[in-house]
DNA sequence: CCAAAAAACTAATAATCGTTAGTTTTGTTT
DNA sequence: AAACAAAACTAACGATTATTAGTTTTTTGG
């Protein structure tokens, strides 16, 4: 009866993928049903099939395309030749935007990928090993140069990472005004800290 | 055959509650099944409802405690005569004690939530929001006293919950020595920041 | 306008889900 | 040992799952 409307932007598995985001983000991958994701669409369950070939295919996608993105980001800025703050402002600048403008894709490639089935399940904890330890040595560098304080890189990977990906629980309920205000405030308290210097 | 065996220190139904937790934290609340959990233990799954009402019950359970200890948590330092900083502090440290030493129930509690049914998703939606209210009003009281830097009080709060909420992460790959160590350079890096001051 | 291709449909698969009913086994108390 | 309660079991329920097969409708290209 309906059928998959193409928006101007994507094709017809590109709509399928947008409205799979979003229900697995809502949702949860496990508790979204091939069905949930028709009836989003206005259309039968099966009728997806045309367009995909699994429903982990749809996840693998979304978890890897995002995977590649932040690769790609990391890979500029370790060959742009700012310093180390300049760098780590940039980092943490890009995963801000990155959620602004693609919240679900980027939730679900932070909360879902666990669901993804093997070897991509390998796969892409081993992109995110990688992609923390090209962050920690790029943190371990300041610290050479003393751009940074003496803190345990890993441990100021996870802070920074989890501290940003906590920009996703704000995006729902916008009570605040805009993302360059968390931005502005967020890289001030990693950078800078909460507690006022003595003067 | 063989039966659910009460640890020293907890009852049939928390030895349930216990591997219920194991599993949701690994495999997620939907993804996890009634027949897995059973199957942990050593029993059937119907022979579960000799202990407990429904699956759900089990996550109700979860979420809720957590939620409890950390509201009662928040009264105590709310109560107590310590500076502004001291207080951020006990509760920065609190959080990562929770994480530390019940990992998969702080973990549910935080990622598993959304898959309570009505109406104790929304009780429990607005515990949360109100227990971030309180901790935002510590951050502002800071700011009057100028213990704290001029930050958005919300946007500090986010910024440290999801920080310390990244420690679940790390509890899993535990590369890094200690807690103690952790909690350290994690309140380190939120109070003082990541960049050396100029002397 | 007709043919070919794309994409929808219905019907059905086997598997798994949470849960109930009814029964048997196990453990405890008198 | 008899009686009772607790907790296990088997069998099955209706619902839902992802997916396949086969068919019909719709769109596209010449």
């Amino acid at each position: 009866m309906a059928k998959i409307i193409a928006g101007k932007n994507g094709s017809k598995k590109e709509v399928i993928s947008k409205t799979a985001s979003k229900l697995f983000q809502q949702k949860g991958f496990s508790a979204t049903s091939m069905r949930d994701i028709a009836e989003t669409i206005g259309v039968e369950a099966p009728s997806l099939y045309n367009h995909i070939s699994s429903k982990t295919e749809l996840l693998q996608e979304i978890c890897f395309r995002i995977a590649n993105v932040f690769n790609a980001h990391m890979l500029d800025v370790e060959n742009s030749k700012a310093s180390l703050q300049v760098k780590l402002k940039k980092l943490i600048s890009f995963h801000i935007r990155m959620i602004v403008t693609e919240y679900e894709s980027v939730y679900i490639s932070d909360h879902e990928w666990k669901h993804l089935p093997e070897p991509y399940l390998s796969n892409f904890k081993n992109q995110r090993k990688l992609y923390r330890a090209r962050f920690a040595n790029l943190i371990l560098e300041g610290i050479k140069t003393n751009e940074f304080k003496k803190i345990d890189p890993p441990i100021a990977v996870l802070t920074i990472l989890s501290a940003i990906s906590g920009v996703e629980s704000w995006r729902r309920s916008k009570k605040i005004t805009d993302a360059a205000e968390v931005e502005k405030n967020m890289i001030a308290i990693l950078l800078e800290g909460i507690t006022q210097k003595q003067s």
